[in-house]
Formats: C-alpha cells, structure tokens, sequence
DNA sequence: GCGTAATCTAATCAACA
DNA sequence: TGTTGATTAGATTACGC
C-alpha cells in the first residue's frame, strides 16, 4: 500500500463501513441475477427494500456479479458463447433519471471538491445531508468531476487534501479536458429526500416542478409545508400539488423528492434568478423573515402531511437502514430544522390555541 | 489469507439548455 | 452542440471472518 502519493504519507478519509450479506440476502440476489443481470433503478429500488441494504450497494454487487459471470463464461464456455453472439443483447432498461442540482447544492459540492476531491464516506454523508442529495449521488458527481477536471495541482496533491483510499488515482493521467462552462450556471432542481428507489408516494412531484421552479429544492415532508403561490397571495404548496405529476413517470417508480421549497443562492439576492421572491436564509436567524412568506397549514394540511410523514419513513428506513437519516433535529441545515419548526408550530396552533412563538 | 464490498478510473450514453 | 449526470467494465484496496 502506498501512501506515498506525492511524497509525503497519507492520512485517509473511512470508507463506509462493509456490509456482509447473509445467506438469505444472497439467494435472493442470485435469483435476480439471474433473471436479469442489468437491473434498472426500479429494480434496484425494490431489492434495496427487500434486503434492508442501499441501492447502491446493490448496485455494487451486481457490478461485481457481472464481472465474475463473464470471466465463467469465458473461462468455460466461451466458444458457445462467441457462437451465440458474445454479449448477449442487454435489454436497455428505464435508468435513473437525470437528477439537477440546484446552484446552492452545485456551490456546496465544489467547495468541498477544491477541500477534498476524494472525500470518505463520512464527509460525503455530511455533504448529503447539508445539501439534501443522496449521498450516492454526491460519490457519482465526485467522481465525474475528477474526470472532468484534472487536478491543477496535480504531482503536489498530498500536500493539499489527502486522498480517501491509497490508490492515488489522481497521479492516472487522465485526458487533459478543455474547462467547462461554470457548472454553477445549473439552475434546476434537486429533490434529494426521495431516495432513488422508492416506490411512488401519496404524490409524485418530480419533473414536470422542475422545469417550472429553477432553484428550488425539495424537503422531507414535514419540513416543507408551503410555499408562496406568488409574492402578494401566498398559498400552500399542497395546493399545487395536482399539476406536478408528470406524465411520463416511469413504472410506478420516482427518483425525485416530494416536495419542493424555493431557495436561495447563498450570498444572493434570490429575486434575481427565481422568479421567487424567498428571503435569503444564510442561517437560521433569518426564519422569521422566511415564515412570513408562509401560511398556517389547515387541519387537511397537517392530516396530508402526516401521510407523507409516515411514507417518509418507510422509505428512509430503507434508503439508509443504518442510519436515522434526518431523524435527529440537530442534524438538520439550519434553513431544515425551522421549517421543521414551522410545521410542529402550526400542529401546536391548531390543537391548543396558543401565543406565536 | 481469503472472499468480497467499496472505491477508483476511463469510456460511454443520454438528458437538457 | 457542449455540459454533465448516469451507467458500465475492469482494476485495486481494504475490511471482516
């Protein structure tokens, strides 16, 4: 192992932790594998829930899977195989949608790229939850960005970030890339709470929103209960609800958050881009100034989101098994945590009349 | 030490502005 | 058409038994 990447030894970020399959996760595995070698994310999805582990990893060992079945088939049959046309043709199936990050989450991942460009799982976790992607995503987007943008300093990295694992993939040289256009310029949308393999929930918000509301983002249900219908007659989200689905939504299956929040460029002024007059939030101070753009959801309100609640987290419990993701309040971004506040506020409000807080 | 999950690069596909 | 997220193959690392 050398940790002698640029010359001086290496400190490196934890991996996540190994997960080691039972007998049974594995059975059931091989049967799918079986039957399809290439699961789509729907698939995946529901293994992920089936087995208590994430999509990734199932992803991950079906790769693996892949790879060890061609090198049988190579190794045993490879004549029948040339024979019958090598690969056998792979069914395309429905992959992942495109998922679109919104500036704000684009400005986080390069602050933490040009800190780290080959962070562990603890800081991809933390970026996860600062930001409201999957942390899978965050790994894929880690790794296209390393591809796209050679380090510079390349040769003294070492002396700069250590890299996550002893394999120093940065000293590879990779194809020197014309820069990009400034990935900041995505405007889009994410919906990172809905983990990428859950079926479809009460709604589904994903595409047909996006298009509509550039810079916006989505949040765990009870943390997002409105948002403002336009500057001068705020209005429930919820209402809206019905003109989001997307007609084009694959087989009973979402890879977009539930629901979505307008906000803020940090150090923006937010009028400027969205269209969507939000106060900037730069931290948690600022809520008040947030929740005057809100109203106080109704009984019918409180009732719908207690049913996404609940949804919620099922599919949390699947989505990160090992972790009470979102559980902890502490963990929340602050701009998370009072909307969270926001809504429990309201449930409080409604059941016993009571001063604002 | 072995088996294998986790992670990496590189190549490629494809969605979208 | 360029940018960039998603997927894949193949190689490597390192963890858990």
């Amino acid at each position: 192992m050398d940790l002698n990447c640029t010359g001086g030894l290496l400190e490196k970020e934890a991996r996540r932790r190994r997960i080691i399959l039972n007998q049974s996760q594995k059975d059931t595995l091989r049967v799918w594998f079986e039957k399809n070698p290439n699961p789509d994310l729907a698939t995946r999805g529901h293994l992920a829930k089936k087995l208590g582990i994430s999509e990734s990893q199932i992803m991950t060992w079906f790769q693996k899977h892949r790879k060890i079945r061609k090198q049988v088939e190579f190794e045993c049959c490879s004549e029948e195989s040339q024979e019958q046309g090598q690969d056998k043709p792979r069914v395309k199936e429905a992959g992942r949608s495109r998922t679109h990050f919104t500036k704000f989450q684009i400005d986080i991942l390069i602050e933490a790229f040009e800190k780290n460009r080959f962070p562990g799982i603890v800081t991809r976790e933390k970026l996860a939850q600062e930001t409201g992607i999957p942390e899978s995503r965050i790994h894929i987007w880690f790794q296209n960005r390393r591809a796209r943008h050679p380090d510079p300093k390349q040769g003294t990295r070492a002396t700069s970030h250590p890299p996550e694992s002893s394999q120093c993939p940065a000293q590879k040289t990779t194809g020197q890339l014309a820069p990009s256009k400034d990935p900041t310029s995505s405007c889009s949308v994410i919906l990172p709470l809905s983990p990428p393999h859950t079926p479809n929930g009460p709604l589904d918000l994903s595409r047909g929103r996006q298009k509509q509301l550039p810079e916006t983002t989505v949040l765990q249900p009870s943390q997002v209960v409105q948002r403002r219908g336009d500057d001068q007659n705020p209005s429930l989200f919820i209402d809206h609800l019905s003109e989001v689905k997307s007609p084009g939504e694959k087989e009973g299956f979402h890879t977009q958050a539930p629901l979505q929040l307008p906000i803020q460029k940090r150090g923006h002024n937010p009028s400027e881009n969205s269209g969507l007059s939000v106060p900037p939030l730069e931290d948690s101070t600022q809520v008040s100034a947030v929740n005057q753009h809100f109203r106080k959801p109704d009984q019918k309100d409180l009732a719908f989101l207690q049913h996404w609640d609940e949804w919620f987290q099922s599919m949390l419990a699947e989505w990160m098994p090992d972790k009470g993701y979102w559980a902890v309040k502490t963990d929340l971004h602050p701009w998370q945590a009072q909307l969270l506040q926001l809504l429990y506020v309201s449930e409080q409000t409604d059941q016993t009349p009571q001063q604002p807080v």
